[in-house]
DNA sequence: CAGGATTATTGGATCGTTCCAAATTAGTCA
DNA sequence: TGACTAATTTGGAACGATCCAATAATCCTG
């Protein structure tokens, strides 16, 4: 039981030095002698000493080696390994981060980005809860703490943000469902009041109209951006008279929940009915049969976003700064076949795994 | 362009007082007076403060309201389930927290827990890596930092721990594929160096020894205990000459894949194989077939834990208290049935959703 | 060996908050 | 009014590390 702690003062005693000397060994000066060094750094181990971060922020030219990182819903895969991709760049740049959860509380996450303000955290990451404002990032701004913007973008913001390039992979994944024979192409899952689906959907929707399909919006149906989500989805889009073949999915959840209500009916997802997915979850690769899907690379993204975090911590400017990834369509089993003017007509997919990009409009990374 | 920030002097000055009573107000003091205390917030409001915990914190008397989460592998919906759990009684508990990934690496476990330390945890959750040593907690015992491990035990470490009952939980799985006729049962997944395989296996080996079946150690089979890992499982499962007509999984995660791997061999889970898992993981309940499953309720755990290190870090008392959560089997549509002296003989299983429990050995929890 | 250049070391003062003892003001009662 | 509470308010001294300016020790070099 060490009742106080021990401090640079306990040190330098132990170590017949001063408290400035001390100091200087833990910034790992060139200054100090290295006799003196050694000395020190037997000080500090055999007191226990730990370096108390709190104390050196004070002096308001430090940083705080602490990042924030703010997501709706860390049960969801992809969030999950988007949390993953920046823990590993964070780690390795010696920074630790405080990680929240909002489930699509404004509330929440009104709260525990001041809570981390107060911590003095010297950036944030957030992929915004719905209804958030461009206004809310204001005191951020002001206080000149970085903030990038990841998966959903908010208008009008002036910070930073990384976003897959939704409408680009939407329309690239129904063009292979067109391509595929499927005439009758739905939309599943999602909120249409969410930017992300807004630009997915343009993008499914251009496709249709370049292929020479009329859009119907009875083939277009939201439902929570979930497994759960996607079995009501399909579910609905099946009641529709004349039925849909295949399905792009606002997201691999969905995608899964969308394979779940079709086997729910006795019908074989990728033989019977096509389905594409959009994130590219890890569980896309291993699932039967293996999900085609848009891959957005999520803890890719991830370490993506921090390092352009730690880009403007470590500049001290908080310029920001647009990028958008690119996204790729992965071709597996899931997508099926129709017969038909263009279609194979083969019941099982047989196009080569994950293959082939699609678009690469900027900042293509390989 | 804020250039310096805003302190409690500012305040103190804008509003006429002193910073003491400014301090006092930040408090919530009723010391203050009404009026004093609309001025001071007025103030607060105007210059837009924001307190700053890093100095407060500096009194050794505070506690900085930052707690330390780490995780081996959040990808894992089990340990991202575990992480929000906390989060939520955390947030609410007005505590922040640190979260890392170790990805089963010592040495990143290390690094993290020191960093955090640095900057002050007033407590630390941990699921920790394979091959931690009780050792590694002394410094952190010794500095009077309260710890709860979870999921996993480390032999000999003197802090708080909770882990669910896995040996109750295996057993009754066993047991229930035993009362539906199964005759060779495969334990699949997991790897035997670990408490927790170790636990589940005996509880397996007991109910087989229970209901009269040898065992037979080429049953039970190692794998990563990932979804992968469940595909390789079953397949090297299925080349024992007299094959397993059923299998517990060491996870959830090995369920799903045994039931892909499965697939691949036209086989259909739960009326050709029956597939038990561990965990009950959300997707479990809506994937198809519905997976039976020992339920741990990783959320349940994770607010249970986060409860065990706020008890701690709030009664001053760092006294090691070691928690058993109960668990129970979970039917659902998995599990097959043979037909045989007991069995049903019914192709898909009929049993009710979501029954019944098991085991109730201690700290019961409704 | 004086004087200048290096190389090492070191007292404060400082960061923003809390807390204690002491001071100020207001209120009560004989 | 003066004494005596009760209610408010307030200076400083911490807390633990950093950093600047200044000092001390060492090494050259003519």
């Amino acid at each position: 039981m060490t009742k106080s702690r021990v401090t640079v003062v306990d040190i330098a005693r132990a170590a017949g030095v001063s408290k400035s000397t001390v100091s200087l060994v833990l910034q790992a000066s060139p200054l100090v002698n290295e006799q003196t060094r050694a000395r020190v750094n037997a000080a500090i181990r055999d007191l226990g000493y730990v370096y108390n971060r709190g104390a050196a922020n004070l002096r308001q030219t430090a940083s705080s080696k602490i990042v924030g990182i703010v997501v709706n819903d860390l049960t969801n895969s992809f969030f999950a390994e988007l949390a993953v991709g920046m823990d590993m760049v964070m780690q390795s740049a010696g920074f630790v981060q405080f990680l929240a959860n909002t489930g699509e509380s404004l509330d929440r996450q009104r709260e525990v980005i001041a809570s981390m303000r107060e911590h003095g955290i010297s950036g944030l990451i957030i992929s915004p809860a719905r209804g958030t404002d461009a206004s809310d990032f204001k005191p951020l701004i002001a206080a000149g703490v970085p903030v990038v913007i990841v998966v959903r973008n908010i208008a009008g913001a002036k910070v930073s943000s990384l976003l897959s390039d939704n409408y680009a992979g939407a329309r690239a994944a129904t063009e292979h469902l067109i391509a595929l024979g499927h005439r009758r192409i739905a939309f599943l899952g999602g909120f249409a009041d969410t930017a992300v689906s807004a630009d997915r959907i343009d993008g499914y929707r251009d496709a249709l109209a370049a292929g020479g399909l009329a859009a119907d919006a009875a083939l277009v149906v939201n439902s929570a951006p979930s497994r759960a989500g996607g079995v009501a989805a399909i579910e609905r889009a099946m009641l529709i008279a004349d039925r849909p073949t295949a399905a792009l999915c606002f997201n691999d959840a969905v995608a899964f929940g969308v394979c779940d209500g079709l086997r729910a009916r006795s019908l074989e997802p990728g033989r019977d009915f096509g389905v594409v997915g959009f994130d590219d979850v890890i569980e896309a690769q291993t699932a039967v049969p293996a999900l085609t899907t848009v891959s957005v690379d999520p803890q890719g993204m991830g370490r993506r976003a921090a390092q352009m975090l730690l880009k403007q911590i470590n500049s001290g400017r908080v310029e920001a700064e647009a990028q958008v990834a690119s996204v790729r369509l992965v071709v597996r089993q899931s997508c099926g076949t129709v017969a038909g003017p263009w279609g194979g007509g083969a019941s099982h997919d047989t196009i080569a795994n994950d293959t082939m990009g699609t678009d690469r409009r900027q900042h293509d990374r390989p």
